[in-house]
RNA sequence: GCCGCUAUAGCUCAGUGGUAGAGCGCACCCUUGGUAAGGGUGAGGCCGAGAGUCCGAUUCUCUCUAGCGGCACCA
């Protein structure tokens, strides 16, 4: 028991440190060395981070962050969204400030000004950042009463910070943050001084923007981007990756390698070319095989349907606005398109589910037919928003693996490991490991009882953790049907997508009446799962020319080996070797080209072409081939039967290996 | 859909109030060369669409369309 002004501060290593009365972090750290004094951030109490100038008045758990931590670099990105507000302010100080937080490689600040920010905008603001830092600012912590606060805010015209307090709940305290003449509202903890962030470890990136707490319905605010490290050395190496990366975006590789193209007539669809169609020809080969083996059965549904059977599965009221609709018409003899009152209108498809449902219900179908796996390669059209379009990431046409599971209540957890199973293999046979996964949870608007919901989302959960599976939740994040599990993948600039889905639905079998003779005779609803592996094929293959960076393993390389020869001597020679690589069922091409034999090495690695074979009058004499493989400098002479032998065995596709 | 930026040759990009240029690619010719660019010649553009200002617009203004970066929405 410490007296009334003793603190006690307990270190990580278990050793305590005895003080007469309340203590800073900074303090604390000076009395444990002047190298840690000096490479203090900020003292974490009792799990709580705090501020070293921040007096610990009770006995507490302590451990001092240093720049060498991770959480350093948060607070430091933190500090910058501050400097940047503080450097906004002195440039434009009737420019209202909102929320600035750090995020994955840097911060951002969002801003409410009518006229927009300028590129030379930006130049101007970082200029002025980097002459706060060399101020060196002392950042100083307040609290101030709540009523008091909001007055503080209003005064200053700060309307939106005003906004924000009277949403911090009551018990919490309401901490100001001060440097120069800058005042922020703010959680904290920030660094003691502005000088912590160097003036040469950040940078401003681009403006945005964005709405005020994140609704569309609110005012549109302007966000600066910025991303800040521990060193200029860190910022660069962040640059230069963001730079690498741009070179795999599957639009650019797309238009280099020739795999399809856009064009304003088909916004957001996707022209295939030949090459880049091969590749989806493989995938939809190779993914039909592994759901013939897993028990799905393979259906197609009509394009186009009646809005009457839409209203009824619910889709009219919840998804009118994604939806395609033609009326059943024709125009008139002159072409003109007037669309009769009573017209019978009709909606190309944007899902296969109540298509799937019509099916499962010709016939009367018995307890002993769950569960059944009804899949389609299902080309569905949904009108998304123009800003939404994102090359084969986001597109108004696709095409998805999906399958809908009709099974019984007691099926679920199976069914769910099951499809966990399968989703396994496939991602790893395509290579891809760095997956998240999560658990959407039922949203605000949602059809089905409490009772369901739980019952579903705990379905999910205990398959997931079965299955071995690390997954976040996702709350709130449901379909308004059911639950979903969600697989997001990584694309070449950091975002992520979602590809695969598992999702739970009691709602849609009992509107589109949907049901089952039990063991008891009676009448059931199945539950039915909706579930894709690859999500969609744009998108899939979006991820995968990412993720390959275009260089496409064998199996799925739109062009696996080209054949050229060193003169016009081999041309015959070099035409039966291409003839025989066709007949070995290989995707070959030939280069007889009047070009050097570097030349054309130097053209078809950067197409990366998978493999080079290279006839010479050596190889044409004596019917051997002289490979090269891309990504390597290295060359091999084989005798042609065994080089197309080995090329064969490795372009097998992974569900024949 | 919202905020901002962009739109010039097949691709990457210069450029100008007086209707355009480079590199790569493409075509033809020379060259027959052994593993990442051999040489020469040449053909390609209604400067995204429409309107306005001007003697004159690819250039300035407005509208539209599409693309890009975010936001919102979502596979």
């Amino acid at each position: 028991m410490s007296s009334k002004n003793k603190v006690a501060l307990t270190l990580p290593d278990g050793s305590v440190r005895e003080y007469n009365g309340p203590v800073t972090g900074m303090t604390l750290a000076n009395d444990i060395g002047p190298g840690l004094a000096k490479a203090a951030l900020v003292i974490v109490v009792n799990g709580e981070q705090w501020d070293l100038s921040r007096e610990i008045e009770k006995d507490s758990n302590v451990s001092i962050i240093t720049n060498r931590d991770d959480e350093a670099l948060e607070i430091l990105r933190h500090d910058a969204a501050h400097i940047l507000a503080e450097a906004v302010k002195e440039l434009w100080p009737d420019t209202q400030v909102t929320i600035g937080p750090a995020i994955e490689n840097g911060f951002y600040y969002d801003f409410a000004r009518d006229k927009p920010f300028t590129p030379e905008d930006l130049e101007r603001i970082e200029q002025r950042m980097k002459e706060i830092v060399e101020r060196n600012e002392e950042i100083i912590r307040t609290e101030m009463p709540r009523d008091e606060a909001v007055k503080f805010f209003r005064d200053m015209g700060e309307d939106y910070k005003a906004e924000i307090i009277a949403s911090i709940p009551s018990n919490e305290p309401i901490t100001l943050y001060r440097q120069g003449d800058f005042i922020d509202l703010c959680r904290g903890p920030h660094l003691p001084s502005t000088k912590y962030l160097g003036s040469d470890t950040f940078k401003l990136m681009n403006v945005a923007g964005a709405y005020w707490r994140g609704d569309s319905n609110n005012e549109m605010l302007q966000r600066i981007y910025g991303t800040a490290w521990r060193t200029k050395k860190e910022l660069n190496a962040y640059l230069t990756r963001i730079e690498e990366a741009e070179k795999r975006d599957h639009r650019k590789l797309g238009r280099e390698m020739g795999l399809f193209h856009f064009q304003e007539e088909a916004q957001g669809s996707v022209f295939w070319h030949s090459k880049g169609f091969r590749v989806w020809i493989e995938l939809e080969r190779y993914i039909r095989a592994r759901l013939r083996e897993d028990g799905y059965n393979e259906v197609k549904t009509p394009q186009l349907m009646d809005s009457k059977l839409w209203e009824q599965s619910g889709h009219w009221g919840k998804f009118r606005e994604n939806m395609f609709v033609v009326p059943d018409m024709v125009p008139n003899a002159e072409g003109e398109i007037e669309v009769p009152k009573d017209a019978r209108m009709m909606a190309l498809k944007p899902m296969n589910c109540p298509a799937h449902i019509q099916i499962f219900k010709q016939g009367i179908k018995s307890y002993r037919d769950l569960p059944i796996r009804m899949s389609e390669f299902g080309c569905c059209h949904r009108n998304e928003a123009h800003g939404a379009l994102h090359g084969l990431m986001r597109v108004r046409q696709m095409t998805q693996d999906d399958a809908h599971i009709f099974c019984r209540e007691d099926q679920i957890i199976d069914e769910t490991k099951r499809f966990l199973r399968l989703f396994a293999q496939v991602y790893d046979d395509m290579g891809l490991s760095e997956i998240k996964y999560k658990l959407a949870t039922r949203p605000e608007m949602r059809a089905g009882s409490d009772e369901t919901w739980e019952l579903a989302e705990k379905a999910l959960a205990e398959a997931l953790t079965a299955s071995g599976l690390e997954f976040e939740y996702a709350e709130g994040e449901g379909a308004f049907y059911g639950p979903k599990l969600e697989f997001h993948l990584t694309d070449a600039i950091g975002r992520t997508w979602q590809c695969g889905t598992f999702q739970l639905d009691y709602v849609l079998p009992d509107r589109l009446d949907a049901n089952y003779i039990g063991q008891d005779g009676e009448r059931h609803r199945p539950v039915m799962l909706h579930r894709a592996v690859f999500g969609t094929f744009e998108r899939f293959i979006g991820i995968l020319i990412e993720h390959y960076a275009g260089r496409f393993p064998l199996w799925l390389a739109p062009i696996q080996v080209i054949v050229a020869g060193i003169t016009s001597e081999q041309d015959d020679y070099v035409q039966s070797v291409f003839e025989k690589l066709q007949a070995a069922g290989l995707r070959a091409e030939i280069d007889l080209r009047n070009e050097k034999i570097n030349y054309k090495i130097r053209e078809h690695s950067h197409a990366k072409i998978p493999a080079i074979f290279v006839a010479g009058g050596r190889e044409a004499e004596n019917n051997t081939i002289t490979v090269r493989r891309l990504g390597s400098n290295n060359q091999e002479t084989l005798d042609l039967s065994d080089a197309i032998n080995k090329l064969v065995t490795e372009s097998i596709a992974p569900d024949k290996r």
